[in-house]
RNA sequence: GCCUCCGUAGCUCAGUUGGCAGAGCAACUGACUCUUAAUCAGUGGGUCGUAGGUUCAAGUCCUACCGGGGGUACCA
């Protein structure tokens, strides 16, 4: 909203005239006072207060500190040392008033920094008059750096008798409210850096995303994946069926994709003989927003030569069991008012059955008119125009999948939805993957991948001819992708997982936002 | 994109059948040396998302637009 604007500051002082950017740089409105110092807005009080310390001698954004303790460090060694019943210990902290309580000659703060909270406690006497004072027109949000000696109050808090503080920071803005925080949406996802700053439970969230990360990568480390990075700006956008961003590369002329795959790159790579690879990172695709999707997401893919689909089904079992094992202690989840156990075995079902067991037994003996009646029957809307296929996938979509709650493989997909897939040798019209439900959502796709290069040519060249001239992904051929192949790729097993949406059931998010530090938002007017 | 709900002080929220825009926290002035949502006395702070319209009169009713939530569409 305040544009740093020093053009707007040398026009001031050159010209002496105030512009309307000069304005917004001192915070001034037009109701200001004579001397520019207007008595309500906030902001420009703490200018003003700023000003004030820099007269003084005092800089009001200080530097490097030495000799920290955190505050829970400082908390520690205060409870050890009363114990002991030894000397009360020294403590150097540093963090951002987060409150202050003034009793007129002594004064309590509440300091937070990265790992807890420390009151402080100052008492005129012990830091001098002029200090005190100073210290009286710190704001909530101010930084500082305050040392003494560690103490537990009457009532029982540990806190620190602060013999000597520092200003490292001057905070300009007031922070949201204490009691209530920021409860704002929009604005939590905007301003993030408030939202982490007030609410205690999105800085737990975002710490489990890490932790949950960091364990997915140790987890395929210790099993002998090796972590690569391949492009994220492509000539082709390749590996999935969604629609890209479009950017230009100056240098070479030529227009470049966002992946939304890393797919065709990790294959050229079992090309070059590395058997087991993954990659953690992010994909872009050119859709909607939603709770559940975000344009830029995070996927893990991962491939493994000589294994299979079911190879991949019994990785990502063992592997999210694992993972919510070590950051959670448990296998038990719970996401809204639903208890979700991750405890493997994890139900393994076919497609097919899935649909026989909502629509009964003989549902693939009917009519194709009969179905369509019994798909409006359940309330979907489909016509005449359906084939029998859209319409049983039309069930599956809205009736079956928003029941499998508990983690739930499917195999054994009709082969029309997933054109690029490995066919299962006893029935060609299903295909060797599976997708696994979790609450509802789908959370990860696992294949026996495709390494015949002429079949793979001829399901590309369909997958093109579908596609007609929309601006979707495959424009043309990736013929790069298919001379690797055409090398020679070992069977391999391989699968994608979403880990926004692993992270939204790990932590019982009920929106991808909530689990993204800086979500997809339209620019603000 | 479509449907629907929401937008009032820095933050959290009231605002009646259309009739002078409010509270708590935060801020400012003062009191108080163990408080912790500190307390007490006083003060300031508003383009009611934006722009039109109806009306003697609009935060309130109508229209459009901007932003957001939820749903839906696109979506291996």
């Amino acid at each position: 909203m305040y544009s740093i604007c020093p053009r707007g500051m040398v026009h001031q002082s050159r010209r002496g005239v105030v512009s309307m950017a000069d304005k917004e740089w001192t915070g001034m409105t037009d109701s200001d006072g004579p001397q520019g110092v207007p008595a309500a807005d906030i902001r420009s009080q703490r200018l003003e207060k700023r000003e004030q310390l820099r007269q003084a001698g005092q800089c009001p954004y200080g530097f490097r500190v030495d000799g920290l303790l955190s505050t829970a460090r400082a908390r520690e060694m205060c409870a050890a040392e009363a114990a002991a019943d030894s000397a009360a210990p020294q403590a150097r902290v540093a963090g951002r008033i987060m409150a202050k309580r003034d009793m007129g000659k002594s004064l309590f703060l509440d300091l937070r920094d990265a790992e807890g909270r420390l009151q402080l406690y100052v008492q005129r006497q012990a830091v001098g008059d002029e200090d005190f004072a100073r210290l009286k027109t710190f704001d909530i949000g101010d930084i500082l750096t305050a040392a003494g000696t560690m103490f537990v109050t009457r009532t029982g808090e540990i806190s620190l008798r602060v013999a000597e503080f520092r200003l490292l920071s001057k905070s300009l803005r007031p922070l949201p409210e204490k009691w209530h925080g920021l409860t704002d949406v929009e604005q939590r996802y905007r301003q993030r850096y408030l939202d982490l700053l007030c609410n205690e439970d999105a800085g737990r969230v975002f710490r489990r995303r890490i932790a949950i990360i960091r364990a997915l990568r140790q987890y395929l480390d210790e099993r002998g994946f090796l972590e690569v990075e391949t492009p994220m700006m492509q000539p082709l956008a390749g590996g999935a069926a969604a629609r890209p961003f479009k950017t230009y590369y100056h240098a070479l002329g030529c227009p470049m994709y966002l992946r939304i795959a890393p797919e065709l790159y990790l294959k050229r790579l079992l090309v070059g003989g590395m058997e087991k690879v993954y990659e953690i990172n992010r994909n872009f695709r050119n859709e909607g927003l939603s709770r559940r999707h975000n344009p830029e997401f995070t996927m893990l893919e991962l491939y493994q030569a000589y294994s299979d689909c079911r190879g991949m089904m019994s990785l990502v079992e063992d592997m999210i069991a694992a993972v919510a094992r070590d950051v959670l202690g448990a296998t038990a989840v719970r996401v809204g008012d639903r208890e979700i156990d991750l405890a493997p075995p994890w139900r393994r079902v076919h497609y097919a059955d899935l649909v026989r067991e909502t629509m009964g037994a003989d549902w693939y003996d009917l009519a194709p008119e009969v179905q369509r009646l019994r798909a409006c029957e359940k309330d979907l809307g489909v016509d005449a125009g359906w084939t029998p296929e859209a319409v049983t996938h039309e069930i599956y979509e809205k009736i079956i999948e928003p029941t499998l709650i508990q983690p739930t493989f499917v195999t054994r997909l009709p082969a029309w939805l997933v054109p690029l897939a490995r066919r299962c040798d006893d029935d060609p019209s299903v295909v060797d993957v599976y997708e696994l439900e979790i609450n509802g959502q789908e959370i990860s796709p696992g294949y026996s991948e495709l390494n015949d290069p002429v079949e793979q040519r001829s399901r590309f060249g369909e997958q093109l001819a579908a596609a007609g001239n929309d601006d979707v992904a495959v424009d043309r051929i990736d013929e790069d992708f298919l001379t690797a192949m055409e090398y020679g790729m070992p069977p391999a097993g391989g699968l994608g997982l979403g880990i926004d949406r692993l992270v939204m059931i790990l932590t019982g998010a009920e929106s991808i936002r909530d689990v993204i530090l800086f979500p997809q938002m339209r620019p603000a007017t």
